[in-house]
DNA sequence: TATTGTTATACTCTATAACTATA
DNA sequence: TATAGTTATAGAGTATAACAATA
């Protein structure tokens, strides 16, 4: 640690961070660099996860339909089922001449869980983080801004 | 962005936007989106706006500094800065033989206070969108996640 | 006609390594 | 030795257009 110093490496003039818009943005590339990290140790990024829990909980789900839950482009899925069918995490099997269902594999099934499991202690140290008087808060006021 | 309205509504089991982690990047990157389309009217991103935003602020800050100010990479600096100075808004001065000190130009000024103005309301409307109880618990609660 | 899965492609953002010159 | 600015490059992530097959 070169800076545990007391004070500041630098200090600049910065209205930046007074901006909710701005906090936001930045806290949320912090827990995202944190948690992907740790899923790293699964080998999984957090699309990869928020996918094979969707799937878990949606067998037989299309390509398509998971596209449209997570706001991924139908031609930006092809890559990443791909990467998950390659690790012998999810099955493809048609459901029709042009829909394929997908599901977990048993190895997916054993790694999304383990996933959630450190997604849910992440989530909760997360939450650990912020004051009391203003940790209940956080969703509700979350969930108005995109919902 | 929450919901492309292409696409027919559907149903799903999904438990994602019950984490606060995951309601973040989606709160943040609705956000995003909605406030680079609206600077994007003054041709300028949002990093653009925030590195402009810092020179008017500090005159004469490096490159260097900001990097560090907005985790930015060194290297990464480089493109960016020479878009600002391309576009007529900034201006290099030399400090010594190996740093260069940043200012705005006055048409960089006169931009900066055009994009500041435009946050400022981007801002207010953002919050205006929380429910009356949450809104003042937002930014406390960020700031515990990365400050 | 609309949708599904797919290919190809391009553009942005970011990360890393290395080089030069200077403090 | 550490820092500032730069170059080159590779990897993600994302966007659009187009196509064949099917509903």
């Amino acid at each position: 640690m070169s800076n545990n110093n007391r004070y500041p490496r630098c200090t600049m003039r910065d209205p930046l961070p007074s901006l909710p818009g701005y906090s936001l943005r930045r806290a949320a590339n912090a827990a995202a660099a944190e948690l992907a990290s740790r899923l790293g140790e699964l080998n999984l990024r957090q699309v990869d996860a928020s996918l094979l829990i969707l799937i878990g909980e949606n067998p037989d789900v299309t390509a398509s339909a998971l596209g449209r839950q997570l706001d991924i482009q139908r031609a930006n899925m092809v890559p990443l089922l791909k990467r998950l069918e390659d690790a012998g995490l999810i099955e493809r099997k048609a459901i029709d001449g042009k829909s394929q269902g997908l599901t977990l594999t048993a190895q997916g099934a054993e790694i999304t869980q383990q996933a959630r499991t450190m997604i849910e202690r992440f989530e909760a140290e997360l939450l650990a983080r912020i004051p009391a008087q203003h940790r209940d808060h956080l969703l509700p006021a979350l969930d108005a801004l995109w919902r």
